[in-house]
RNA sequence: GCCUCAGUAGCUCAGUCGGUUAGAGCGGCGGACUGUUAAUCCGUAGGUCCAAGGUUCAAGUCCUUGCUGAGGCGCCA
C-alpha cells in the first residue's frame, strides 16, 4: 500500500491523515496523521478518486474513532452557535500553557488556561501553576461574578480552567495576569483531607507523599531541571558523534564487579527446583541461568566502543547494597560514556567538560528553577548557626564549578597533601592516610572542600582495591606500589560523582588480573576475546545521574531528586 | 551492615525531677475583607502521646523488644 498524505479537500474542513489504496477493492481508507506511530483508522472513504473529508470525518468524529492528537477541523472547533456551554473539549484545544504566556504576553486578549491552584488571597487573587514554568500566573476573580459555591471549590492544589483577558498586572507582584471571565473546577481538592498544605512542609514528609509532591514549588523545579538535564546528556553526546547504546537490564554474567545484585527469577520462590547436589538449579530457571538487574552496563558498552568508536549508555542501574546514606540509592540512573582510542587523560577531559556543559545547560534554560532553589535554600539556612551554612549560594556555586578547572591529581600527590595536612597532624582524621589504602570520605571532603574549594580529579590509584578491568600503570619513580589508570571526580558536599579508568587493554595483563582477583574466567569469556581480537587502547566512566541531579539542585537527600526512589526497606509508589 | 538521634493535633514542634484537665504556631472549618504576594483580622474544632510488654500508688516522661524515619560511617555513582 503506497502511504500519501491527505490534501484538504474543502478549504473548511482541513483533514489530516494518511490514505491507503485499496488495489483490489479501490477503496480509500483514512489514519490518522499525529504523528509517525499513529495508525488510529478514522474511516473508509467512498470510491473513487476523491475523497470527501466531511464525511469520513463527521462519521469518525462520531463514532469517536479520531485519535486525540488529531488536528480536528476548524468546522468540528467550532463553538456550538445554539448557545450551548462550550466543553472543556474545546477548551482543551484553546488552552495555553502558562509558560508560554509568561514568555510572550499578548495584552487584551483572551486566553485558557489550566493548572493547580497554589493559593487564594483575598477572595479574588488565585495564584495558579500548570507545571510548565516556576512562575505562577495570577487570575483575578471578582467574587461578585462568581458563585460562591464555585470560590469555595477553589481550594489549595485545586485544578481549574480558567478564561479570560489578559492584562497589565495592577498588583506589583507580577507583570501581567487574568481577568478571569469563566472558571471551571476540573479536579476538586477537599483541604480537610488532601494531605499537602499552603505551608513549608519537611522534605520527608513530602517523601511520603510522592504522588503528590510534584505539585510544590520546589520538586517542579526539581523534576523539570532533572528533565533538562536528562535531555541535555543526550544533546551532548549526539552534538560530539556518540551513539546511544541501549545496554541490557538483566544480566547473566555476575562479574561486573560492582557491588551487589538483585536477582531475576520466575522460579517459584516457595518450591526451588534443585539438583542432585542439592543446589537450586538454575537451568530451570527462564533464561537458563541465574540472572540479575545490571549494576553497570560498562562491559557491554566496551562493546560498542570497540565497533562504533564512541558510545555512551544512560540508564537504570540497580544495586542491591544496604546502603542508608543521602547520595544512594538502590535504582538509579547512570550514565556510562566509553571511547576507543582513549586514554585517562582524554577521559579526564570529557568528564569535566561533560559536567560544565551539563551545568551550563541548566542554567541557560532552566534559571528560574535554579533561581528559586536558590531561593529556598538560603531561607532554609537562615535557621541553622553560621557554621553550618553552605559557604556559597548555589547559583555561586554552579557558578564557580563552571568558572575553574578541576584540580588533577594523583593518588599519590592526594596522599602526601593529607599527610601534610593539619588535620592529620592534630589526629582529626578518623581513618589512616597511607598509600595502599583508599581514600575515605573525610579526606574526600577535605581536598575538595578545604584544600582546593572546587571539583578535584583523583587518578592513579593502587590496583589493590580497584576492579579488574583498569589499566595497569607502568612503574613510576617516587610511587611505592603498582597503580591502575582509575579517576574519580569529587564534588563539594556529595563527593564521588564520577568514576572511571582507562580500560587494561592487554589480554594477557587482564587475563591475569581476573585471576588475581578470583573471578571466573569463563563469566567474562567475550569481553576478553574483545582484547584477543581487534582490540584498541580505551577508556570511559560512569557519571551517576541523580548525584547530578542532587548537586545542579542543591538538594540535600538523593531520595529528592527522583520522582519514586526505592531505598532499603522503602519500594512505595 | 555498624553507630547516634527522633516518633506527641492534619503539618512543624514544646512538654522541666515520673505527679492535677497534654500546649503553641501554621493548616482546617465558620465569619469579615475588591489589589493580595507564605495576605490579614475575629471565632472555633481537633489527641489510640509509633507498637507490644515491663517497672511504679502514678508513665507522653523510666526500662526491654520491635517498627518507621533522619543523620554519621562503610559499600559506591
Amino acid at each position: 500500500m503506497k502511504r500519501r498524505r491527505v490534501r484538504p479537500t474543502s478549504p473548511a474542513i482541513r483533514l489530516r491523515g494518511y490514505r491507503y489504496g485499496d488495489r483490489r477493492s479501490g477503496r480509500k481508507m483514512l489514519f490518522c496523521s499525529c504523528c509517525s506511530g499513529c495508525m488510529r483508522w478514522l474511516g473508509n472513504g467512498p470510491k473513487g478518486k476523491y475523497f470527501s473529508g466531511r464525511e469520513v470525518t463527521n462519521k469518525s468524529h462520531r463514532r469517536s474513532k479520531i485519535c486525540s492528537n488529531y488536528v480536528i477541523s476548524p468546522l468540528l472547533s467550532k463553538r456550538p452557535s445554539d448557545g450551548r456551554r462550550q466543553t472543556i473539549q474545546n477548551d482543551m484545544k484553546k488552552r495555553i500553557e502558562i509558560s508560554a504566556i509568561l514568555a510572550n504576553p499578548q495584552l487584551d486578549t483572551e486566553v485558557t488556561v489550566m493548572g493547580w491552584v497554589r493559593a487564594f488571597r483575598n477572595n479574588r487573587f488565585i495564584a495558579l501553576n500548570d507545571g510548565s514554568t516556576q512562575n505562577n500566573l495570577q487570575i483575578v476573580a471578582d467574587n461578585e461574578q462568581f458563585a460562591e459555591e464555585l470560590l469555595r471549590k477553589i481550594s489549595f492544589h485545586a485544578c481549574i480552567a480558567v478564561t479570560g483577558q489578559l492584562t497589565a498586572s495592577l498588583g506589583s507582584g507580577q507583570a501581567v495576569e487574568i481577568q478571569a471571565s469563566h472558571i471551571e473546577i476540573l479536579g476538586e481538592c477537599n483541604p480537610e483531607s488532601y494531605p499537602l498544605q499552603p505551608k513549608r512542609q519537611t522534605m520527608e514528609f513530602l517523601r511520603s507523599k510522592a504522588h503528590f509532591r510534584p505539585r510544590t514549588s520546589t520538586f517542579s523545579a526539581v523534576f523539570r531541571i532533572r528533565h533538562a538535564i536528562a535531555f541535555a546528556i543526550h544533546k551532548y553526546y549526539n552534538d560530539r558523534g556518540f551513539y546511544y547504546l541501549h545496554s541490557p537490564i538483566i544480566t547473566g554474567s555476575d562479574a561486573e564487579g560492582a557491588g551487589e545484585m538483585f536477582r531475576v527469577t520466575t522460579l517459584d520462590v516457595e518450591n526451588l527446583p534443585r539438583t542432585e547436589a542439592g543446589e537450586i538449579d538454575w537451568k530451570e530457571d527462564f533464561f537458563g541461568r541465574s540472572a540479575n538487574l545490571t549494576v553497570s552496563g560498562q562491559l557491554q558498552a566496551e562493546i560498542g566502543a570497540l565497533a562504533l568508536g564512541k558510545v555512551y549508555t544512560f540508564g537504570p542501574t540497580f544495586r542491591a547494597e544496604n546502603s542508608n546514606t543521602p547520595r544512594h540509592l538502590a535504582e538509579f540512573w547512570m550514565i556510562e560514556p566509553e571511547m576507543a582510542f582513549c586514554d585517562i587523560y582524554g577521559n579526564m577531559d570529557l568528564a569535566e567538560d561533560f559536567c560544565k556543559y551539563l551545568i551550563r545547560y541548566v542554567l541557560d534554560n532552566c534559571y528560574d528553577d535554579v533561581a528559586a532553589l536558590d531561593a529556598r535554600l538560603k531561607e532554609e539556612e537562615k535557621s541553622l548557626p553560621a557554621d553550618k551554612r553552605r559557604p556559597m549560594g548555589l547559583e555561586e556555586q554552579l557558578r564557580f564549578v563552571l568558572d575553574n578547572d578541576f584540580e588533577r591529581i594523583t593518588y599519590t600527590d592526594a596522599i602526601r597533601i593529607l599527610q601534610n595536612s593539619k588535620p592529620y597532624k592534630k589526629g582529626q582524621f578518623e581513618f589512616p592516610v597511607e598509600w595502599g589504602k583508599d581514600l575515605q570520605a573525610e579526606h574526600e571532603r577535605f581536598l575538595v572542600e578545604k584544600e582546593f574549594k572546587k571539583p578535584v580529579i583523583v587518578r592513579n590509584y593502587p590496583k589493590v582495591f580497584k576492579a579488574f578491568y583498569m589499566r595497569l600503570n607502568d612503574p613510576e619513580p617516587g610511587v611505592p606500589g603498582d597503580t591502575v589508570a582509575a579517576m574519580d571526580v569529587l564534588f563539594p558536599g556529595i563527593g564521588e560523582v564520577i568514576g572511571g579508568s582507562q580500560r587494561e587493554e592487554r589480554y594477557d595483563v587482564l587475563r591475569s588480573r581476573i585471576h588475581d582477583m578470583g573471578i571466573h574466567e569463563e563469566e567474562l569469556w567475550w569481553y576478553l576475546e574483545l582484547r584477543k581480537f581487534g582490540g584498541a587502547p580505551h577508556a570511559g566512566f560512569g557519571l551517576g545521574f541523580e548525584r547530578m541531579v542532587q548537586f545542579i539542585t542543591g538538594m540535600s537527600n538523593i531520595r529528592d531528586v527522583i520522582p519514586f526512589p526505592r531505598t532499603p526497606k522503602s519500594a512505595e509508589f
